[in-house]
DNA sequence: GTCTATAACCTGATAGAC
DNA sequence: GTCTATCAGGTTATAGAC
């Protein structure tokens, strides 16, 4: 019942480390001890650390998408016009809702967020490829769920959208810390619906240009 | 004229490679190099690399928080109530207003940014203290903007208010790219007022808990 | 498939000459 | 203050035995 294979082994550990220090701060020696492997091992499986990367991403990034492309085009085949929210919650709830549960939603909603802020350009490059389908498709449904938005705002907005769902997930533990234990971080369920209430209120803002005419209080820019 | 101190050129070179690279992805050599300095003189003006990156961030951040606080404190002398808008102003216009233009505000906020993604225990340590203080006034502040916002979803929303500030600095340039050159990131009070514009609308979003209750599509959760 | 041993290299830090 | 030289330790990656 308990073998799981050197390969998963490794995969796991990398995972867990990974999203507990990035990937600049875990070396493959820690990776083998944690996984009970050695050394070698990680290079037999994988050719590289960054082969090694790619890996831990894919297997859970690659069916993540699909179920988000499969909640959109549920969506979509309504018929009837799409909400903010709603196209939202098809971007993240197949995230929160990961094959290990709680557990592995904070795990692999750290890692993400650790990659999508991770300063190496290899590893920006990886993210995007992954996500570029997911980017397309979401994008559109967005432009239809508000038609009025410019194309400019809602890059912007996508923008910051991102910044919301990979930094919350990253720093839940840190939320928890600073308030003091106030912010129950424990259910999944009630981390996506204040995301996407955030979130779409933002969507809704009105343009923010005419406030920037304002006195240019930051000389020289 | 052009006489800066080595110790001074040895602070602008990791703040720049810092921003660019990250913390763990940059080493003393390459700062040294960089500043046209030997790897020795890293380790006379400042003690560790630790040290270093403390120097760096104190070097802008007190200012900014000073600035931060004269804004609040202007804010707050005018007598009557405050908007979410006026406090998250006085708490960025400062990093976006520093003394270099917008070559600095990109610089630093992109430091910015890395530190408070950081998984390096120190360096969150490091944030925390930093902003003690500021963190105090501004939690204070936005509570007497609205007064009826529970304890609990205010600590959300300043999370989530925080990640767009951090990741969309640190990532300007990538929104850049990604939007196609759509978006105009050249301009610090545009995209102060965008970033304020979202975030203000989220604080004010009604509640997300009940909408929560829904179907627990995550089994396990 | 899994191991040991080792190559080749980079890191932060320091001692000591100038 | 600034340099060279070096230390002790870490890293990824690989060759070759079992």
């Amino acid at each position: 019942m308990e073998q799981i294979s050197t390969k998963d082994r490794i995969l796991d550990a990398a995972e867990q480390l990974f999203a507990d220090r990035g990937f600049a701060n875990t070396s493959l020696r820690q990776i083998t001890a944690a996984a009970g492997a050695n050394i070698a091992a990680v290079n037999y499986y994988f050719q590289s650390k960054e082969a090694l990367i790619r890996a831990v991403f894919s297997r859970r990034l690659v069916p993540i998408n699909k179920r988000r492309l499969e909640l959109l085009d549920q969506l979509e085949a309504r018929g009837k016009p799409l909400s903010v929210e709603e196209v939202l919650r098809a971007f993240i709830e197949p995230v929160l809702c990961s094959p290990q549960g709680l557990q592995g939603f904070m795990t692999f909603g750290r890692l993400v967020g650790r990659m999508y802020s991770d300063p190496s350009d290899m590893l920006s490059r990886v993210f995007l490829e992954e996500l570029a389908e997911v980017r397309v498709r979401f994008v559109a449904a967005i432009q239809r769920a508000m038609p009025e938005l410019p194309l400019e705002e809602l890059y912007w907005k996508l923008h910051f959208a991102i910044a919301v769902f990979a930094q919350t997930l990253t720093g839940l533990q840190r939320l928890k810390a600073i308030s003091g234990g106030v912010c129950d971080i424990s259910d999944s369920r009630v981390v996506l619906e204040r995301m996407v209430a955030f979130v779409a209120a933002g969507f809704r803002a009105p343009s923010a240009v005419g406030n920037a005419k304002g006195e240019p209080q930051c000389k020289g820019n």
